[in-house]
DNA sequence: GTCTATAAGCAGATAGAC
DNA sequence: GTCTATCTGCTTATAGAC
């Protein structure tokens, strides 16, 4: 294994421990030296990698990569809850450290506001209505909720329940609010 | 006026400074001496009347006090749809300080999740069905996502949208959850 | 009663030894 | 390349002067 590889292996490493950390305590709560004991290395270490805590912040909840949906009218709600079938109980931390941190550090609010705009235009086209930015919103408020109540309020009747029981009893209101006539 | 009186009157001054900053930057970043600037006291005044941080936040997100709602099944949904319109706009700074800290203070996330179970309890009440504490899981977890992406995310489109608009679009996604039959 | 001064602790970041 | 030692800054909290 060449010089590089476990360079970059061990950035990996420290990436993941960023990545549980900030999920778990946010970034406020996350010191650099937390992370580089979860990460079983040394503190200066992760700064001589990542320079400063932002960036590691910024790198943690930068996605895998978040390929844009085709939508087709109609389908829209159909889609909707199947991303949220699929996402439920397997949320990656990238993001969970996202939602984690959006309400109190700006660059995460920030970061989420921008990548929410692009998501709701996406999905307004599936809604050609007046409304259909509001409609999106909506959509994307809803599920954002869910999100946050089941996998880190870790409230009690949602976290029993499984992805399908949820998915099933939120199709008449995904199909109200995105239907396009 | 009385020395009691000019205290109690610099200790709600105080108060609402805490509130205020508490549901603007989250329990981490509001600190004492910005609490004290703010209510235009010193810094020591403030720890002098509180004692600790802990005490004025937990002072701060004590809500004057929420009247438990009486409920008939079949009006649970109006009665929900009315609450969020008359919050929408103008939550009180406790409830927003309670919202924004939520995420990232332990204190913060368990008085958040004891509320919720009371107010789930209450609202299953109103949905006499096997599944009721879920559905009225979802309705707080909806009710929450709008909140925190309006007033504190403050998505645009949710901003510009009166809140006549959003209730009337979530409308039926409250009346199917909360069918009761 | 109110404020000044300071203690004590922990954070992020840096310089330099090995 | 990795770690030790340290600097600087900020926080809560306290002790004591006025």
């Amino acid at each position: 294994m060449t010089r590089q590889e476990r360079r970059r292996q061990t950035e990996e490493r420290i990436l993941g421990a960023a990545r549980a950390l900030f999920a778990e305590v946010g970034y406020e709560r996350a010191t650099i030296r937390g992370v580089a004991a979860a990460a079983g290395v040394d503190p200066a270490l992760v700064m001589q990698y990542f320079g400063a805590k932002d960036e590691l912040f910024r790198r943690a909840i930068h996605a895998p990569g978040e390929q844009p949906l085709e939508i087709a009218p109609e389908r829209l709600a159909d889609l909707l809850l199947e991303a949220i079938r699929f996402k439920l109980g397997e949320t990656d931390d990238g993001s969970l450290a996202l939602f984690r941190s959006m309400l109190t550090h700006p660059d995460a609010a920030e970061h989420f506001r921008t990548a929410t705009a692009r998501q709701v235009r996406e999905f307004a086209t599936g809604i050609p209505r007046p409304d259909g930015e509001l409609r999106a919103s909506l959509l994307v408020a809803i599920s954002m909720g869910l999100t946050i109540a089941r996998e880190l309020l870790r409230l009690e009747p949602l976290q029993e329940a499984t992805p399908e029981q949820i998915v099933d009893l939120l199709r008449p209101a995904f199909q109200s609010l995105s239907a396009s006539g």
